[in-house]
RNA sequence: GCCGGGAUGGCGGAACGGGUAGACGCGCUCGACUCAAAAUCGAGUGGCCAUCGGCCAUGUGGGUUCGAAUCCCACUCCCGGCACCA
């Protein structure tokens, strides 16, 4: 064995090993029980950056965790290659989209074959293949035809000087990023998908989720956002149209004073040609950034219509308003406000001066303060008519169904959630398959003619818009249906739409005639997927969607993707995101190239837990590269006393057996923190520490010592292999093994070993520690009270005072509480 | 603004169903080796007082409990998502 710890040969020689020896191809007929591991697939902009050596480093640990368990692992790779990063390096360098994806997807295939992971490289998927894409297509024409897919128009950005639609990162303070203009509203055309149908499922179907951390089921409960409520209208006086309103708070009906209308609702833009105060509210509202944070934060604000509506159950006059926090988007463009129940109502009325009619207050009785703010609780009406003195609960339903009665409103459940919008104006992406003909209106590309493939050979400039709306040869094409000239659709897909469904198509790798055949139910759902945090609601929930229309489409049996989650926290730098703007940028290659990758791996899993943020630090990395040097010395030194002898566990001195119990002691430890909690970095602490108490051992050149020391070393070995393969690899076989490590089992713990014949316990005066006592491991509550009581500090805190009880918890501590 | 999360020594973190706060690592200090430095190895390391030992301490302010980093209430700051970044 090598004097040195030498990286770069040992990684280089564990790879040849594994790519010579397909280690990782999972294969159908294998008999052992599958495990799918997945972690998110890239977007390949160029370089690995620490954020993706966190993830994958994590899901290689898991995979090979799970292998050595005597799983049959399948872990892909793949790219999620479409996206506008790749349009803006096309203008900044003038390289075509494709060209610049294909150069980046292979730099980086070589980074992560140097990490180490241990992927199935047979199955890798970039979306931007037409061979990929073209089965979203077909999906897409299925849909379709199910009427699960529909065109309507959507808001969006448009950069009146680029003359394009900018993504929402693209707009800055309401302003293009490049052009600096005031961005303007514009509706055009899009195709939507009916996710909306798929809501109850979706949410209904979280519950059912408990491999998913609670706080990612949370935020799509609330995206989904379902609630019950009752639709109403109110008639205008003097006027022919009514106002429909959804609220989930027909209890505080009585407490209506007055309307909010969108700036954008019909009424709003009538009036706001002879009243320059709506005027200013709709042009306020046709410009600036389109997302909903932006919207959000604008300062609230109203002017009066002067009309008034008519009160569904009272008639009495309530004025209508104009106000910009009312969005036309959502529901009907109008809602009826009650100051006194919510918040947003109350701030209103607050700014303008409007009545404050509370109709609800506190079911125990207690004073209600409408001065700070709305009362917003369930409670009691009071001035309600005939409902007053009911429950908010019954009231709830009282007044829903007289409403129903009079026909004036309906009981409705409405979601947050609308319908995915999946055009996208842009170039780089799968074309969407539809053709557009004066005479038949869109219709669907047919299977025989698909993929529409996305020419590559193009040239982007700034401000051009997508260069596909410039190439007749693209869009100029027949009717499938009449034969006579139209045109193709030249929008594209949403890239979430890419990413929907690729850990399927992982599983059914190579299919040429199909979407997905039957090893797609064979694989998934993925057992473990990891990606970050930040897809806890989007993609997260568009591959729910995705995987139940794949599976009403009769292609996959499951209902669900991905039966545990992990989602992992972000890699800071000096308690910020790493970024270009910031210089905060760590090279995970350059690290590599330094300390190798394992000590790479190593530091990322041991820096923090998985899903917290990691904060990265240069001088960790370097202690992270001690320790592995530590170990390699320390099976170095071993072995060169010769074989070690065969291990007896009944000839060992108490010091021998007391560090073969650590050995145990770590491997439970261990097992329980990366197989179950994955604290990847309290497991490895506990190696550290077993590898501490070995070192601290090495003097015993007994036969017994130096059998304890072949088991404590081969055990560090095995449980550091899934997370630094490469030199575990190399010292498994110094420790004179013929099979490779990534084939080994994982070790188990000898229950004897882990005996103990006495135990410490705490003692502590009135919660205070005061002193320690050591007692048989046997020992019960008498013995460990009495031992507690005669411990000389313990007394002098005892001494003359009132003994209240004593408090034993066994294996642990005992607590005397004794008077003042 | 709305939804979700976080805050513990000089730093990253540990404490797993309320029971020894600070495991492990980094940094720092001292010592050994060396002509010297680096590397390596050994010892120490929350703050304050001290002889055994004590007092204080887990973002802030309250509460529950024999006992709270952990549970409850109210706040502060930081971070993720908000539907066209991926």
């Amino acid at each position: 064995m090598d004097e040195q710890y030498r990286p770069q040969q040992i990684e280089a020689e564990a790879q040849a090993y594994w790519q010579e020896h397909d280690s990782f191809a999972a294969r159908e007929d294998d008999p052992r029980p599958k495990y799918y591991c997945l972690s998110m697939f890239p977007y390949p902009s160029g370089r690995l950056h620490m954020g993706h050596v966190r993830n994958y480093t994590i899901g290689d640990v898991v995979s090979r965790y799970k292998r050595m368990q005597g799983y049959h692992v399948l872990q892909p790779m793949g790219w999620d290659a479409f996206g506008l990063p790749a349009e803006n390096a096309a203008m900044e360098r003038g390289v075509p989209p494709a060209a610049w994806t294909r150069e980046n997807i292979a730099a980086m295939r070589e980074q992560l074959k140097g990490l180490g992971f241990g992927y199935d490289w047979s199955r890798e998927l970039a979306t931007c293949d037409p061979e990929y894409y073209r089965w979203e297509q077909w999906l897409f024409t299925r849909l379709y035809r199910k009427g699960l897919v529909y065109r309507d128009t959507a808001v969006v950005n448009w950069d009146p000087v680029d003359q394009t639609v900018l993504a929402n990162e693209q707009v800055i303070d309401g302003c293009g990023w490049r052009s600096g203009a005031v961005i303007e509203h514009r509706e055009i055309p899009q195709w939507f998908l009916r996710i909306t149908d798929y809501a109850d499922e979706l949410v209904d179907a979280l519950d059912g989720l408990a491999g998913w951390p609670e706080q990612v089921r949370t935020m799509q409960r609330n995206w989904i956002g379902r609630s019950e409520g009752v639709e109403l209208t109110f008639e205008l006086a003097g006027r022919d149209e009514r106002l429909s309103v959804f609220t989930t708070r027909p209890d505080t009906l009585y407490g209506v004073t007055y309307m909010g209308l969108a700036p954008e609702h019909p009424i709003s833009l009538e009036l706001a040609e002879q009243d320059p105060a709506i005027a200013a509210l709709v042009e306020e509202a046709r410009t600036g950034g389109t997302s909903e944070a932006e919207l959000a934060t604008r300062e609230k604000r109203g002017a009066p219509t002067g009309l008034a509506a008519l009160h569904p159950l009272t008639g009495e006059r309530i004025p209508v308003w104009v106000a910009n926090f009312v969005l036309m988007e959502y529901g009907s463009g109008a809602v009826m406000a009650v100051p006194a129940h919510d918040q947003r109502d109350w701030e209103f009325a607050h700014a303008y001066g409007l009545p404050i009619r509370d109709v609800v207050h506190p079911a125990d009785g207690s004073e209600l303060d409408l001065g700070e703010g709305a009362f917003s609780d369930y409670g009691v009406l009071v001035g309600s008519g005939p409902f007053t003195g009911m429950p908010s609960e019954r009231a709830f339903t009282a007044i829903a169904e007289r409403l129903e009665a009079e026909g004036r409103g309906r009981r409705r459940t409405q979601y947050r959630l609308r319908d995915w919008g999946v055009s996208r104006q842009r170039y780089w992406g799968a074309p969407i398959p539809m053709v557009h003909c004066e005479h038949c209106g869109a219709v669907p590309v047919p299977d025989e003619d698909l993929p529409v493939t996305l020419p590559e050979d193009v040239e982007i400039t700034p401000g051009g818009g997508s260069p596909l709306k410039r190439m007749p040869a693209f869009y100029e094409t027949t009717c499938p249906a009449c034969g006579a000239p139209a045109q193709r659709e030249t929008d594209t897909f949403d890239t979430f739409m890419d990413s929907s469904w690729y850990f399927l198509r992982f599983a059914c790798a190579g299919q040429e005639g199909a979407m997905l055949d039957g090893r797609a139910d064979q694989w998934t759902p993925v057992d473990q997927y990891i990606g970050g945090i930040e897809h806890a609601v989007l993609h997260l929930l568009y591959a729910r969607f995705f995987h139940k229309l794949l599976r009403d489409e009769g292609l996959v049996g499951s209902d669900e993707p991905f039966t545990r989650l992990l989602t992992q926290g972000m890699v800071l730098k000096d308690g910020a995101k790493m970024s270009k703007s910031k210089g905060n940028i760590v090279d995970p290659q350059a690290l590599v190239d330094r300390f190798g990758a394992d000590t790479v791996r190593l530091f990322t899993m041991f820096a923090a837990p998985p899903d917290q943020f990691l904060e990265w630090s240069d001088s960790g990395v370097a202690g992270a590269h001690r320790f592995l040097r530590r170990l390699h010395g320390l099976v170095r030194d071993h072995l060169a006393g010769g074989p070690a002898p065969a291990l007896e566990p009944a000839a060992l001195s108490d010091e021998q057996r007391a560090l073969r119990r650590k050995v145990h002691e770590t491997i439970a430890k261990a097992s329980d923190d990366i197989g179950k909690r994955f604290t990847f970095n309290t497991a490895i602490a506990a190696v550290m520490e077993l590898s501490n108490a070995l070192g601290k051992a090495q003097g015993d050149a007994s036969d017994a010592g130096r059998a304890v020391m072949q088991e404590g070393l081969e055990t560090a070995v095995l449980l550091l292999a899934p997370i630094t393969p490469h030199l575990c690899h190399h010292l498994w076989h110094a420790l004179g093994h013929e099979t490779p490590v990534v084939d080994a089992a994982w070790p188990q713990a000898d229950p004897q070993a882990l005996e103990r014949d006495a135990v410490e316990l705490v003692v502590q005066v009135n919660g205070k520690l005061r002193g320690r006592v050591t007692l048989p491991a046997d020992a019960g509550e008498d013995q460990a009270r009495e031992a507690a009581l005669a411990e000389p500090n313990v007394q002098r805190f005892v001494e003359g005072k009132e003994l209240k009880k004593v408090v034993f918890v066994p294996g642990k501590l005992v607590n005397v509480v004794v008077g003042s």
